[in-house]
DNA sequence: AATCTATTGTCTCAATTTGTGACAATATTA
DNA sequence: TAATATTGTCACAAATTGAGACAATAGATT
């Protein structure tokens, strides 16, 4: 979430701890397991609280290398797919007593005491595209869980996270014509099947089988390889790479 | 610009002037004259330097009314139509020379001087679209000129001020199905070749006639009025107006 | 008043893309 | 050997787009 990280329990300022004050990111992070589009959701067991992955801008750090590192130290992957999808602002958002419940109980901060994480932030949204198998999430310092949810049974989020994870959405869909998005979520090798299935998750609604495979060959950016066999009491489907 | 007015000559925190340190907002306010898509310019002779119209996010303000804001104080406009389109984030664009330049030659700051416009900002960005025929721009309190530029003859723009451009026009160019873009740029009535003419001036290439006239319609969002006799020696055109 | 010119609104037909179903070609099971 | 589920591809209909033709017409020219 927008508050997330805190470098030391002992800087009172942003400046102290080295970031910039009033700036964060939160980052939706997707994965695709097979068949469902799921999310990475921090979790705080204290509080019940759930919130996106988050963090602050270091003072000589670029908001996009920011929010690199952030994925990096959830998920241990580089070179992450990242795509910034909006900046949320509102006036609404900025309920200092939910970041100061989530770091009392986590001995944080004293109570009554002052904390830059308590001013508002403004908090810059991105999505990233993981390959699902390859990560073990990792929990950041506030929390103690950061876990896979399906994008449609998600828990309860803090703030604004709700709506970022919607905007997030719309965003990638406006963008799976345009972004070669399957690439990112896909291992390597992947059958049309399972490039189909990632539309479809993405997309919220089933498509025909036969004008997918016509459109997304014709493109031309499929590289045909040998027959996968699984054992499945039919024909064998060819497995398939993005070329370069 | 990102750096632009400021509220107090003798604030030299951001939180003695009331605003958020660190964020800045710039926007692309287009406007259509006809024929050509503009932008409007702020100038400061003193410097020869060009930026986007900017400003900051006062404490108890969103983002969103920070830009109308400034977008009011600018074109004295409400109610403007507004897409944010970017976060602007890199180390790059912290070049805290190039403000001094400009808040000494008008007199905002003492050589050597401390000020929180010289740290470091991240911009959010902002276009809008606004019918050019009803503004008289106004200068903010850094510059003295705001002026419209044809998309194609800007000045050099400081920092990454033409980056924001790109991005913007990238952006109203994705837009320009989805959003009914001609709504805000053209007058309440206007001739279908009018409203050409704005998505040719977007996408910056010529459209078919019979096609383009063929799909808006077949939209049915637009509603027929009289004619539009010009005294030309030709065919006098339908108007058209928006439905709703 | 008749003719000419530029532009508009609409139509037609070809070209392309998409929707829909059919069907043969398999891997494995029964 | 037959049955079953799925895949790859084709064929044809439906819809959309490209490209041009053409009549209508407001004013200018004669």
């Amino acid at each position: 979430m927008s508050e997330n990280p805190i470098p030391s329990k002992y800087a009172k300022t942003a400046k102290e701890s080295g970031f910039l004050a009033h700036i964060a990111y939160d980052s939706v992070i997707f994965g695709f397991d097979g068949t469902t589009l799921k999310i990475l959701i921090s979790g705080y067991s204290n509080t019940k609280l759930f919130a996106l992955p988050g963090g602050f801008v270091k003072e000589n750090e670029s908001l996009d290398d920011a929010v690199r590192r952030g994925l990096f130290d959830r998920t241990g992957l580089e070179n992450i797919y990242l795509e910034q999808f909006h900046t949320f602002g509102s006036l609404e958002r900025y309920i200092p007593a939910t970041i100061e419940k989530i770091m009392l109980s986590n001995g944080h901060l004293k109570a009554g005491e002052n904390h830059w994480l308590l001013e508002r932030f403004i908090s810059v949204g991105y999505y990233a595209l993981i390959n699902f198998n390859e990560v073990k999430p990792k929990p950041d310092e506030l929390s103690d869980s950061c876990e896979w949810y399906p994008i449609n049974e998600l828990p309860p989020l803090m703030l604004d996270h709700h709506e970022m994870v919607q905007k997030a959405l719309e965003t990638l869909r406006g963008n799976i014509n345009k972004k070669l998005v399957g690439a990112n979520l896909l291992p390597e090798k992947f059958t049309m099947k399972q490039y189909q299935q990632v539309y479809e998750a993405i997309l919220g609604e089933n498509i025909r089988r036969t004008t997918f495979q016509r459109q997304i060959l014709g493109l031309e950016i499929l590289k045909r390889h040998e027959k996968q066999f699984l054992g499945k009491s039919h024909k064998a489907p060819f497995l398939y790479s993005f070329i370069k």
